[in-house]
This record gives structure tokens, C-alpha cells and sequence, in this order.
DNA sequence: AAAGACGTTTCTAGCGCTGTACATTGACGG
DNA sequence: CCGTCAATGTACAGCGCTAGAAACGTCTTT
């Protein structure tokens, strides 16, 4: 290696103890330079910056951190990095921690159980200051067995120990609103879209109550034969899921659906089959992903308000990173319907 | 701080130093065990194994990096994560990561000047062993002053500064191959979608370069009135832009987007305006995002290869990681025609 | 039995930066 | 004229890990 750069393969990094030398200053005073620390002369420090500036000096963030044990990253560890809910909710995580000066490294679980074992394990590893994760495979139990000491807050409804922080809407009270939606229409034969069997998430049962406790409230007989189930979460199954119950002569006249993807699946079935939405269905979505607002007809959707989440989140790991050790708090985010053509206001 | 951990506020890391005490050997023995260097004595890689499960020791990676040197972590620098193609490629580019054993940065640039060049000077932090970027806003010229150490690879086509290495599909053949499907199935009146005026993206031109070849080669005049622009990159630039064209009576029974955004657009206003696709007019979008399979009907579109895309930006970086220092390469990858109902093969 | 040869383990100097402890200076009051 | 204090600087010991050099057996070979 070649530390002069002279054969252009590699480039000497300028240190810090390189612009002491060249300022003819000590290291402290330079790093003390670099992190505007008030008590500086004035000349001096016009000497170390140009100093600073000739060499081209950058700080090294890695010997920074193993100095002050801080690493300025966070984890995000979710199941698909390119589901539009976690493209969108990523985003504002991502907006956020550039609001609050860290960075975000993305892991991207696939649902694996192994893979989530693995992202909670490198919260040990001095990676990250603290991981903001969303489990769909993980148990609480599976969770607070790894008690490592680096922040973690979750997101969603998968587990909830009690020991861990936690942001999630309210699902119950959000398919409840979903429902009265329709209900409000008129809408008798509401169905449901989708329960999937091999479903750990608690967020498909905490949706199905609100749906179930919305037809009671309205004296609505539940009809076991209109929640549908479907295989796995996208928006292909959703669309066999619908298919087969329109085969079998289930009659509906709205869908509540559990996700967006399944909600599109929902409308293309519909709309292939000659039916018309929201003529002869409803449709209502969750997720309120940016596609909600691109289907003929537009989806109306269940919308968490991803910012709040973001924000909600970063609190947590914040407090959680300044020192805190206390019981997990569980925060409940705000959300809203957003109303659009797939099952508009009451007439 | 209490390093004994016993007030539970600040749990000592285990170290090596630790593993090595309690094993009684020394800190490089415990290593060469963690790094299965094979010249070890089972009996004390056995012993040494025992102390550090007994411990739960985990390297701690900042350390590890600070004296290798190498982080094991790049940078993927795109303009918004939530862009059904970004959040796409991101997942390839993460997996192909996971694969090479590299993690990943996300950093979100939104198409701004100032973050771009941000993302580029931390090429020089020794945050990441290498970065690669799709840039939206920076020139050439730009990025080729940046002249860091660390290793670069370009996605995309803004800008192609000599020395780097790039990416990127081959646009001009790609929007023929799009225009001569439509040409094939009899459309004789294709429009673009779109030209945006505020475009520093080369993208737009290729594309738009390649529509022009395939009207010529047969034999369609070509029609600045077909060329429609839009005000910004959202399906909503791209629906009005269309409506407005059917405002003002321009006939027309084939678009090529550049963009399947601006295809979810121009099939809805289609669709609200009475007209069928592909009846009326066939729709090729691109990018071929997993809306295309979900629009109604389903859109044709034209499909980058992304995971090779993926793979080759990380062979170019990785030859970089290891030292090349050559001229930059410019790498072409394939790309297909996905087609779908929008636009369906010539009956 | 001495000398190699080899496999195994220890020693230790960094990696680049931070932060504490300490040294120096000059200003100021008594 | 000395002591005190605040304002500036310097020196240097880590942070936890890696990797090359050196040391240490142990086993052959002569």
C-alpha cells in the first residue's frame, strides 16, 4: 500500500492528528474545531479550518463511534421492503430519523423467522443505537427472551411484551369504522376479506373483531360464510379469494378487506365478473398505501397515520436510548377512513 | 455508569478481553475461535466456545471495522424509497447485499441538490465501503469533482461521468421496443407521456429518442401534439396531462409512458372519460411495477431486469472494493416487454 | 541429544477519535 | 506583587478488535 497516493490506488486518509500537525495544534484542538466547541480563538480556529480545508480532512464516523460507544444509526427491520405499506411507512421512519440526525439501516426480515432471531440479535452487536421493528413471525415470548440491552420499540400487532415498547393503531376500533362506513350505506351483506390460515399477526383477528362487533351493534347477523379466507397476503390471493366465494354464490354487497393488496385483488375480481363497485359492492381497503388513490374506482381505505407512527416510534427509542428502563408503553396512533369512490358517503 | 450492570441502567458489554479471562487464554486465541481460523486446539476451541455462550458474546462490529477498515456496509442513495421502482430495485439491491454479506444504508435524497451531494461526501466518511446512487439532480460534472476514495456505482441515466462505473437499461431500445408492440397491434396514432419541462433526467430523452425511431421506421409521421408533458412525476401529473390532451380533442390509440405512474394516470382518466383500453387505446407503461399486474386491466409494461440490474451494480462495486481503479464501465442490462391486457399482443 | 520444523498460542501495536486530567496563559482583585 | 480564576491548549489513555511478530511447546530428524 501505498500511503503517499502517488500510483493513485490509495489515497492516504487525512486524519485528525494530519491537520494537528499541518495547523500545528494539538489533536483535541482540532476535534474541538471540527465539533465547534465555544472556547476556541478565533485565530486559531480560522488556522485549523483552513488547515481542515486544505487537506480535505473528513472526520472517521467509525473511530467516532467506537470513541464515544454512539452510533447515530437505527435499525428498521421490517417484512418486505417494497409492500407499499413498509415502502411508505419506511420513508417517513427514514424522514424522521434525518430530522433527528441518525441513519437508517434497512433489514428486510421476509417474514423469516430466522431473519427476525438475526435482526434482533445484532442489536447487540454495537451496530446500531437501537431497531425499530415491526415482527410478523416472532412470539412476545420470542422477543423478550432476547433481552439485550440496546432500544427496540415494535410496530404492529404481532406480539406485545410487556417489557417493549410498542406503536400501533387501534385495529379493533378501525374495522369498527370501516364497517359503520358501510352500514351507514346501507350495506347488509358485508364480508370479509381476508382471514389466512397460517396467519400469526393478531392484526387479521383484532380486524375481524371490529368488523364483527360493527355488524352486532347494527343487529346484523354475522354470516360465517362471508369472512373469506385467503392463503397468503397479496393482492393475487385476495383476488382468488373473492373469485371463489362469487363461485360458490355468495351474495355481498361490501367488503371490508384487511389490506390494500387485497382490496385491488377484491376490485379486479369484481370488475371482471361484471360487477360494478360501488353499485353492487363496497369496498373498503386498509393500509391507505399511495395505490388506494390510482384504482378505477378509487379505494376507499383505512388510513394509520404513517407520520405519527414514525414519530411515535422515534419517540420511544429516543427516551429509551437517553437511559430509560422502564415498563414497555404501548402507544395507540391515530388513523382515519380515507372515503373515496370504492364506497363513497352515505347517498 | 455501573459497569456491574447490577442497577440494570447500563448493562456491561461483554468483550472480548472477557471471553478471553474467563476462558484463560489470551484476547487473539478467542478471536481466531470467532473467525474459525483453523489452527486451534479443539479441546480449547471447545473451552473458549463454552465461555462465550456463557457470556453471550457478540464482536462489536464498530470495533471490528475501525481496525480492518472495512465496514461491510454500502450506501444506496435513491430519490424517494417509496416509489413503487426504488422501493422495488431497493429490495433487489438489499437481497443481493444479504447475499454478498454487505448491509445497507438506506439514504433518501427526495431529488434534492444539496442531499445528493451530501450522500456523495459521505463516500469519504468511512461510513460504507461503497455507495451506489441514482441520481436525479447532479451532473457529471458534478460527481466526477467528488472525486472520493470510496468506491462509486451510478444507476440510471442523469448523468455519466467517464470515471464511473453506471448501470442502466438501454431506454432508446426499450421505448422501441414499446412502440413497435403498439405499431404492431395497428396504432398509428401514439402518444408520449410525458415530457416534463423541469426533466435534468437524460431518461426521458432516451425514451422519448426511441418512440421517434419506431414511429419512423414505420413510416408514421411524427406528431409534436402526441408528445405530451406533464408537470411533475406523480399519476396525477400523469392524469391530467391525458385529460388535458382529450380536452383538446387530440386523437390518438396508443401511449407509451415513460413511467408506469403516468400509466395508472392515463388509464384512469381513460377509463372516467368512457374509453376503453386497449379498445380505444393501448397503454404501455414502464418500470413494470408490481401495480402494472393490478391496474384494471392489467398494464403492459416495459421490465427492467432488476435484479440484474442488482447484481451488476454490485459486481462493479465490489471490483471497485477490491481495488480496480480503471476507467468506469458502463454496463447495459437487459429489459423486456411485459405484456399485459393495456396492451395485449397484435390479435 | 541437539537442531529443525511445524502447529499453536500469546503479545502487542495499532485503527482514528473522544474526553478527562492537567498545563499554560493572561486578567484582575486585594 | 502575588494569588486566584477563567479561558485555552496539550497530552494521553482508552473505546474493542485485528493481525503480524514473537514465543512456546511438541514432534521429527539427524
Amino acid at each position: 500500500m501505498d500511503p503517499t497516493g502517488l500510483d493513485g490506488t490509495n489515497m492516504a486518509r487525512v486524519r485528525l492528528i494530519d491537520v494537528a500537525e499541518l495547523a500545528g495544534v494539538s489533536m483535541k484542538t482540532v476535534s474541538n474545531v471540527v465539533h465547534n466547541y465555544p472556547h476556541v480563538a478565533p485565530a486559531l480556529r480560522e488556522k485549523v479550518q483552513a488547515a481542515i480545508d486544505q487537506l480535505g480532512y473528513r472526520p472517521n464516523l467509525t473511530a467516532r463511534r467506537l470513541a464515544t460507544g454512539k452510533t447515530g444509526m437505527i435499525a428498521l427491520a421490517i417484512p418486505e421492503i417494497d409492500h407499499p405499506y413498509f415502502s411508505e411507512l419506511s420513508r417517513h421512519i427514514a424522514e424522521e430519523a434525518t430530522r433527528r440526525g441518525y441513519r437508517v439501516i434497512i433489514e428486510q426480515t421476509l417474514s423469516d423467522p430466522v431473519v427476525e432471531r438475526a435482526v434482533l440479535s445484532d442489536r447487540e452487536a454495537g451496530l446500531v443505537d437501537g431497531v425499530i421493528f415491526h415482527p410478523v413471525r416472532m412470539g412476545s415470548l420470542d422477543i423478550a427472551k432476547l433481552d439485550a440491552a440496546t432500544p427496540l420499540v415494535l410496530l404492529g400487532e404481532a406480539a406485545m411484551p410487556v417489557m417493549t415498547d410498542h406503536v400501533m393503531i387501534d385495529n379493533v376500533s378501525a374495522a369498527l369504522d370501516a364497517t359503520r362506513h358501510l352500514l351507514a350505506r346501507g350495506c347488509r351483506r358485508i364480508a370479509f376479506l381476508g382471514v389466512i390460515a397460517a396467519d400469526i399477526t393478531g392484526s387479521t383477528n383484532q380486524r375481524l373483531l371490529g368488523y364483527q362487533q360493527g355488524l352486532l351493534e347494527a343487529g346484523v347477523e354475522l354470516n360465517p360464510e362471508l369472512v373469506f379466507t385467503a392463503s397468503e397476503f397479496t393482492a393475487e390471493a385476495g383476488l382468488r379469494s373473492v373469485a371463489k366465494a362469487l363461485e360458490r354464490g355468495v351474495r355481498f354487497d361490501g367488503v371490508v378487506c384487511r389490506d390494500d393488496r387485497f382490496a385491488i385483488g377484491a376490485l379486479k375480481t369484481l370488475h371482471d365478473s361484471g360487477r360494478s363497485v360501488p353499485g353492487d359492492v363496497a369496498v373498503v381497503g386498509w393500509d391507505n398505501t399511495f395505490l388506494a388513490a390510482y384504482t378505477s374506482p378509487t379505494l376507499t381505505s383505512v388510513a394509520p397515520r404513517k407520520t405519527a407512527i414514525a414519530r411515535a416510534a422515534f419517540d420511544l427509542l429516543e427516551e429509551r436510548i437517553a437511559g430509560y428502563r422502564g415498563v414497555g408503553r404501548h402507544m395507540i396512533v391515530g388513523h382515519s377512513l380515507e372515503v373515496r369512490e370504492s364506497a363513497p358517503l352515505a347517498p
